[in-house]
DNA sequence: TCAAAGTCAAGAGCAGTGCTCACAATCGCG
DNA sequence: CGCGATTGTGAGCACTGCTCTTGACTTTGA
C-alpha cells in the first residue's frame, strides 16, 4: 500500500510511511464524522480542525472533498462486502444462506445508515464515481451470484414460474450468466435481478423513512421479503433436508 | 390560501395576492433550478438573484431553506401522485392497470430525476419531513392499494403461494387491510408490500446508477420486474379475458 | 384626512464552506 | 552534509444560509 516498489526492491520510506499514516488519520476522522452527522455535514475544515492541522493541509492528501468522499465510499463498499462474504461463508442450505446474507446486509445498513446512504442514496449531481469503486462495489453482488451458482450446483434450485422471458430479458440474463452465473437457468438469473433490487429497495425504504406510517415493524416485512424474493430465485425454505454429499466439485 | 377571513367576510387584499404571487415565483424558480442542478446545488441566493430581489427577501416567504425544500417535496409528491392516478384511471384488466401504473411511475421518475431523488433518495440528516407532506405522499400508495381492491372485487386475484404468513406479518397485513385494503387476502397485502418496495427499489437502482455495468437495458429488467411483482400480488398477465359484468358493487 | 400600525425589501454583516497560492519550515535522500 | 522535494501554514477568494437594522411603502382606524 504505502510501500514503494522500485527496481524490484520493496522499500518503505519514512516519508511514505508518515504520509500514509496522516492520510489514514484523515479518513478515520472523516468516517467518524460521517457516521455521526452524515455526508452533507462532513466538512474538510472540521476534519482538519479535529486533527489540529491547517484547513489547507488536507489538500496535500486529497485533491478535493469528492476524493475524500470516494475513499469513504470505497471503505463502505468494502465493509458491506466483507459482511456479505462472511455471511455467505457460513455454509448450509441455499435458502438459509440467502436469508443469512440478506439479514447481514440489512444489519450492516442499520448499523451504518450514513455509509449506506452514501452508497445507495441519491448521488451527488456533479459527482461521478471513479473506476476504482467498481471493484469493492461488486463484492456484494458477487456474493449473491456465487450463492446462486452454489445452489444450482447443489441442485437446490427449483424452477421459477414467471412465464417465458422476453427476448430482450433473455439477452440480458444470458450475458450475466456468462459473466458470473455459469449454467444457472436464465429465469433464475432474471428473478435474481429482481430479488436483488427488491432487497435493497426494502432496506432503502426502511432506512430512508418511506415505511413510516405504513409498516410498523420493518424487520417483519423484511423477513417476509426474504421468503418471497427467495421464491423468485427458485429457493424455498427447508425443502430438501440437505443432500449429504452435495458439496461436489464440478 | 392567501385570503384573509375576518368577521365572516372573505376578502383577498392586494397585499395577500401579491404575496402569493411572489411566493409562487420563488417556488417556480426553485423548482427550475432543482430540475437542472439537483437539490444540493439549490441555493436561496441564486433563486433571489434570478428573481432580481435581495437575498434576504426570501425569508419573508420561507423561514428557511428547508421550508422551501418542503414546498418542492410536496410538489414532487403531488406530481407523482397525479401521474399515478391518471394512469390508474385508465381502466382495463387488473394486470394491465398494474403495468400501466408502474410504467407511469418510472416514466415520471426518469423525467424528473432530481424530484425523485428529493423524495426517495437519502434524507437530509437534520431534516424531518413535516406532517403536511404525508397527504401528498400517500397518493401513490393509495393508487396502488385501490388497484388491489378493484382487482379483488373483480375477481382477478389468484392465490399467491408464498407459504403461510408469519404471525407478525399477518398482524401487519391485517392492520393495512383494515386501513386501506378491505377484504383483500392477507397474502396479497403482504406480497403487495414487497412489490411496492421492489418497484421503487428498481427505479432507484436505475436512477442512482446502481445498475451501471450490470444491466444494460434497465427498461427491459423493469418490464420483467412488473410481471414478477404482479405475481406477488396474485396478478397474471392476460389470464381472464375480462369478466363482462364483473364490476359489481359489494 | 392624517397619523399610527403593519408589512416588505434592501443592505450590511456573521459564521461557515471548498479551494488556491505564495511562503516557510522541515525532513530525508543522494 | 547540503540541497531539494515534501509538507504545513495562513491569508484570501467566492460562495453559502441566515440575522438584524433601516428605510420605504401600504393599509388601517380615529
Amino acid at each position: 500500500m504505502w510501500q514503494t516498489r522500485w527496481m524490484g526492491t520493496t522499500i518503505a520510506t519514512a516519508r511514505a510511511r508518515a504520509r500514509a499514516e496522516v492520510r489514514a488519520e484523515i479518513v478515520t476522522e472523516a468516517r467518524r464524522q460521517l457516521a455521526v452527522e452524515g455526508a452533507p455535514a462532513l466538512s474538510l475544515r472540521s476534519v482538519t480542525r479535529q486533527l489540529g492541522m491547517a484547513s489547507s493541509a488536507v489538500y496535500r492528501y486529497f485533491p478535493s472533498r469528492d476524493e475524500l468522499l470516494t475513499a469513504l465510499i470505497v471503505e463502505a463498499y468494502d465493509g458491506l462486502g466483507a459482511v456479505a462474504e462472511t455471511a455467505a461463508a457460513a455454509g448450509g442450505q441455499a435458502f438459509e444462506r440467502w436469508r443469512t446474507v440478506c439479514r447481514a446486509i440489512r444489519g450492516w445498513a442499520l448499523e451504518n445508515p450514513h455509509e449506506y446512504a452514501l452508497i445507495f442514496g441519491s448521488p451527488v449531481p456533479g459527482y461521478e464515481a471513479p473506476a476504482l469503486t467498481v471493484g469493492p462495489a461488486s463484492r456484494v453482488t458477487l456474493v449473491l451470484a456465487g450463492l446462486l451458482v452454489d445452489a444450482h450446483r447443489a441442485g437446490e434450485l427449483t424452477d421459477v414460474d414467471a412465464g417465458p422471458l422476453s427476448r430482450a430479458m433473455s439477452v440480458e440474463a444470458l450475458r450475466l450468466a456468462d459473466l458470473a452465473l455459469p449454467d444457472v437457468p436464465l429465469a433464475t438469473v432474471a428473478g435474481g435481478l429482481v430479488a436483488w433490487t427488491s432487497l435493497f429497495g426494502q432496506i432503502s425504504f426502511e432506512l430512508f423513512g418511506q415505511l413510516k406510517g405504513i409498516v410498523e415493524q420493518p424487520e417483519v416485512l423484511f423477513e417476509h421479503a426474504i421468503i418471497v424474493t427467495a421464491g423468485l430465485l427458485g429457493l424455498r425454505p427447508g425443502q430438501l433436508p440437505g443432500p449429504v454429499a452435495a458439496q461436489t466439485e464440478p
